[in-house]
Order: C-alpha cells, then sequence, then structure tokens
RNA sequence: GUCCCGGUAGCUCAGUCGGAUAGAGCGUAGGUUUCCUAAACCUAAGGCCACAGGUUCGAACCCUGUCCGGGACACCA
C-alpha cells in the first residue's frame, strides 16, 4: 500500500526519494511526508509555502480524499474506494496476503546447539526468531534453506562420552570412581548412561571400552532429543550438517587457503590463519601441534561449502557469546575468494527466566540452566513464541514466566487472540458470511472503522519491515496493536443489526485476516474460539 | 585493556529514514455490562529520554567523551 502511495507521490514530485511516513496523530490523515522540510533548503522558499504547492499537485486522482498542510507537513487521506478496493483484493488474497516474490536465495543457519545437552531457554530465542525469520522471508519470496550445524566433533562431544563413561561406572557399576569437574552434570547424563547400559551392556562402562562408539551413540541420541523439542515448537529444519563428516575435506580448504597466502606454520608446527590481515584482532590457530584441526577449521569448511553451494545471502544466527568469532570466519571467507558482505551474522541474546519474581529455578535435569522443553511445556510454545518476539533478538530479554501463566492483558497472547475469537464470534451470530464480503462496498465510513481499516491492510508493510530489518518486534508490535484496536472498535459499535453491518464485518474480516497470518507468520495458530 | 548489548514512567519495554505534543503494557487509583465473549473498554496520576559537549531548520535517535549494568575476549565448541 505504501509502495502505491510512494510511487504516485514520487511522480506528481518527480522525486526520487520521498520519505513518506505515518503522521502522529491519526487525525492528520493516513500518510504524511516531512519532504518539504527537506526541499525548503533547495528551493530557498519556506516549508509552509512549499507545502502548499505541494498539496495542490496532488490531489488529483482517486487515491486521496483530502490532501492539506500541516505546520510544513503534507498530510494524506486515502479515499474510501481506494481502501474498499484494497480490502476487497486482501480478502481475496487470503493467505497469499502481501506475498512477494524476492527471489533471493538465503541459507538460513540457526540453533547449532552443541549435541552435549538439552537445548536451554537461550537456544530456544534463537530457535524460535530463526524460524520466524524463514517464515517471514519465504512469505517475501525468498529461497531460504534452513540449516542445523552439528559440532560432532572435538573436545565437546569426546567429554559427552567421558562424562556417560564416569556416570555408568560411579552410579550403575558403583565404582568409587571421582567424577572430574569437567564433564557435564545433571541429571539426564545419568538416564543416557542408563539407556547406554541397555543398548550397549555393561562392557561399555569398563576402563578400556571404546569411547568413540559410546560418543557416535550418544552425540545421536542428544540430537533425536534436540529435535523432538523443536519439532514441538513447530521448529522444522531442511537440512542438518555434521562438522565430522566435513573434516576429508580439510586438505582441499586447506590448499585453497594456502594458495592465498592465508597460512603460516609455526616453529612448534602449530598452523595459523593470519586473520588479523582481514580485519581480526589477531591470528588463530586452525590446527594444533598435536596435528588436529581445531573448530575454526571446520567453520572455515562449512562456509567453504557454504558460500560454494552459490546462495545469494547467508545468514547465521548465534548466541552472543560467540560475536568474537564473527571476525575470524569473516577473514576465512574472504581468504576462500567469496564476498564475506554476504554473510550477515545475527545475535540473539541471553536470556533471564524469573517466576514470580525471583530467578527461575535452575533445572535439576539439566544441572545447571532452564531447558527449552520445560518452558515450552510450563508455558505453551504460542506463548513463549509471542514474548521472545516481542523483544529484539539483539538485546537482553528479561521474563517472568508467571506473567505467561496468567490469562488476562497483561499476557499478549490471549490478548490478540481474543480479538481475532470476537471477530470469529460475530460471524457466527450474522447473516452475512465470510465469502460475501467480496460483493460489500465500504463508504461514508467514520473515523474509528477507517482507522481500524487502514491498520489491519498494513500487515504487508509489517512483514517486509520485520524481515529487512531483521527486527521481528515489529510483527507482534503491530498484532497487539491491530488486537487493540478490534477490541476498542467492538466495545464501542454494535455490529450485529447495526444499519452497517455488513460495511463493518467487512472490517473485521479483514483485521482477522490479518491477525491470523500475522501470527501464522510468527508460528502460532489463531484460537477461533475462547 | 579491547569488543558486543543496554541505560526512556515505580517495573518490563516500544519509539521507523533525524520530524509534529516521547508511547504501550503491567502495577496503582477510580469508572463501564437490560446489548454481539468484561480474557474487553474508558479515565487519572506517573518523564532531566544516564551525563556533558558537538552536528542542524529540527536530536531519545547521528558524532565525540564520561559514568553505570550485562556479556564476550581459547590451541572449548
Amino acid at each position: 500500500m505504501k509502495k502505491r502511495i510512494k510511487a504516485h507521490i514520487s511522480s506528481q514530485l518527480d522525486a526520487a526519494e520521498v520519505p513518506v511516513t505515518k503522521p502522529k496523530d491519526s487525525s492528520f490523515g493516513h500518510f504524511c511526508t516531512p519532504v518539504a522540510f527537506s526541499l525548503a533548503k533547495v528551493y530557498r522558499k519556506s516549508p509552509h509555502a512549499i507545502a502548499e504547492e505541494l498539496c495542490e499537485k496532488l490531489l488529483h486522482g482517486e487515491l486521496f480524499d483530502k490532501v492539506e498542510h500541516l505546520s510544513g507537513y503534507v498530510n494524506f487521506t486515502l479515499s474510501d474506494r481506494f481502501l474498499d478496493e484494497f480490502a476487497t483484493a486482501a480478502l481475496r488474497d487470503g493467505d497469499r496476503f502481501g506475498e512477494q516474490s524476492e527471489g533471493e536465495s538465503i541459507l538460513l543457519e540457526f540453533v547449532s546447539a552443541n549435541p552435549t545437552g538439552p537445548l536451554h531457554i537461550g537456544h530456544a530465542r534463537g530457535a524460535i526468531f530463526g524460524d520466524v525469520l524463514m517464515r517471514l522471508g519465504r512469505h517475501l519470496g525468498y529461497q531460504i534453506t534452513s540449516e542445523y550445524y552439528i559440532n560432532d566433533a572435538g573436545n565437546q562431544v569426546d567429554l559427552l562420552a567421558r562424562s556417560l563413561h564416569f556416570k555408568g561406572r560411579a552410579e550403575l557399576l558403583g565404582e568409587a570412581v571421582a567424577f572430574p569437574p569437567e564433564c557435564y552434570q545433571g541429571e539426564y547424563i545419568l538416564e543416557l548412561a542408563k539407556k547406554a547400559q541397555a543398548h550397549f551392556g555393561e562392557a561399555i562402562f569398563q576402563p578400556e571400552a571404546d569411547l568413540s562408539a559410546l560418543r557416535d551413540w550418544a552425540k545421536d541420541e542428544m540430537m533425536a532429543w534436540i529435535n523432538d523439542t523443536l519439532k514441538e515448537a513447530g521448529i522444522v529444519f531442511d537440512r542438518f550438517v555434521s562438522e565430522r563428516s566435513l573434516y576429508d575435506r580439510w586438505d582441499d580448504t586447506r590448499q585453497a587457503l594456502e594458495k592465498r597466502g592465508a597460512l603460516y606454520t609455526d616453529e612448534a608446527g602449530k598452523v595459523w590463519l593470519a586473520s588479523s590481515q582481514k580485519g581480526d584482532g589477531k591470528d588463530r590457530v586452525v590446527v594444533r601441534e598435536s596435528g588436529e584441526p581445531t573448530y575454526l577449521a571446520g567453520d572455515i569448511i562449512y562456509h567453504g561449502d557454504k558460500f560454494a553451494r552459490g546462495f545469494d545471502r547467508y545468514i547465521n544466527i548465534w548466541g552472543a557469546d560467540h560475536h568474537g568469532y564473527i571476525p575470524r570466519v569473516r577473514a576465512a571467507i574472504d581468504f576462500l575468494g567469496y564476498d564475506p558482505e554476504r554473510l550477515e551474522v545475527l545475535l540473539s541474546q541471553m536470556v533471564a527466566l524469573l517466576k514470580g519474581g525471583d530467578p527461575y529455578k535452575m533445572s535439576k535435569r539439566s544441572g545447571n540452566f532452564v531447558t527449552m522443553e520445560e518452558v515450552g511445556q510450563e508455558v505453551g510454545y504460542d506463548a513463549l513464541r509471542f514474548v521472545f518476539l516481542t523483544k529484539r533478538a539483539d538485546t537482553h530479554l528479561e521474563f517472568d514466566i508467571d506473567l505467561l501463566s496468567k490469562e488476562d492483558s497483561s499476557n499478549p497472547i490471549y490478548y490478540v487472540n481474543y480479538a481475532h475469537a470476537r471477530i470469529c464470534s460475530l460471524f457466527e451470530k450474522s447473516e452475512h458470511a465470510h465469502s460475501d464480503m467480496a460483493e460489500v462496498h465500504l463508504s461514508d465510513l467514520g473515523h474509528d472503522a477507517k482507522e481500524l481499516l487502514f491498520s489491519a491492510m498494513l500487515l504487508p508493510e509489517v512483514i517486509d519491515d520485520a524481515f529487512h530489518t531483521r527486527q521481528v518486534n515489529l510483527m507482534t508490535d503491530y498484532l497487539y496493536k491491530l488486537a487493540g484496536k478490534v477490541h476498542r472498535f467492538y466495545t464501542e459499535n454494535r455490529v450485529v443489526g447495526n444499519e452497517k453491518e455488513a460495511q463493518f464485518l467487512k472490517i473485521l474480516a479483514v483485521s482477522a485476516l490479518s491477525i491470523r497470518l500475522g501470527l501464522k507468520l510468527l508460528g502460532i495458530t489463531a484460537k477461533e474460539r475462547m
């Protein structure tokens, strides 16, 4: 909608880019532009005089009812006819309302949690953020592939195997072994050890047992668990990439890097990536003295692999604690001959959970953190999604789990769902059917009705903004405000039996569409009845 | 020390590309239902936008510096 307005104004003004925004006060109109202020300098006239001239130029055509100027601003009011046509089109589009065909291909990597323990609440945030970004992007026509990188090589998974081994010896075989402090704690280790015993027999806990078999088995078990959790949350990945599986390509990658002078070997025999040449704070080890590659080596192969697949853009969602890692990966991409600008790393910040004002209890099962599973079961993923998405992913989030158990306006998901359910109930009560709405034409709408309709039709702009700025909170803000307008309208206007019943229903139908579709893009199913 | 995120109402946070009188929810105090779902609505109180400079027609927003809080700075992943 805004694009059409903008194009219209630009063409009338013969200017390339005209800023179009929403007025502070809705009584001024639907859109406004402060362009007279910047033109004032060019033409050496007062903003007021320029705004006045613009008004006359712009009033032609069927788009606007009113074009007025006020203290330098030019305010536009859309015509009923334009709003009506747009509403009919929106209802016809249904779930495809606001779809576009951008066409760029994007590889979106997120979660990528180590398969050494259950997902915690911080992972949940990144997972939901990534999932929603994907849904929004796909709606806009981006071809998005989602990927989970499994860190199934290196010390962490070895440590998982050792943890199980110790736990098995100590708890299941009753040996007096001291549990090393670096090992994973938490009851899930014992549960998994029991499972291992059932699977392998007691031999797996013998001192000389083959830990690599235990490791591979345990890693698969953990991934299955992680996957179950994600599935429950409605998150599905297109691909999983195993770090371990990449290492047979290390030699090729190494040669490619060497050819570009990216690597050097020190006296001790360690191989370094000269990442400081490409903006990193210092060089990084990629092969240890032992000849074993570091984690970075795997990530270099992985990113080389990603870029070789030829996507237009790459997005990684990482926990904020990895932010220092960005320059070295960018450097490696650069060394491999790819454009590091195509990689965008979004950071998902920490989550602090409270319950009744106090820090949420640590989970016994996980050892020292709250799991995604527990919170998902306690508050439900619809509520969890909505709350996580109300804040930008890159800022700290603190929230109280008790808020999500309340069933009133302090719980935003209820508020939004209730607005949707109310509209559904009106359609049940009314003689008019949803399918009749295209035949209904809007005219002589009051300010409130017009305002609600206008808000409801802004969904495409919001989807666009939310995706391109990566600020998914714009969606939740919008839905919450739209729901508020629905509630207000409902309170102030008796719909069924009203002489404008059909018209009101059409407006509410568009509102319900935007709420339902908006929630759908957040991975939430709108309630039709509460 | 370096880097990242933040500091806006009692609390949790919005604030678009710099634009009109800085907004919402919770909480607090009051009010609204013979009527489509009161899980709602309305009203009120509540602000040195951390601080100091700068940029300009205009700054919560951009720049510089300072203070405070959280996090990261591995041959772990």
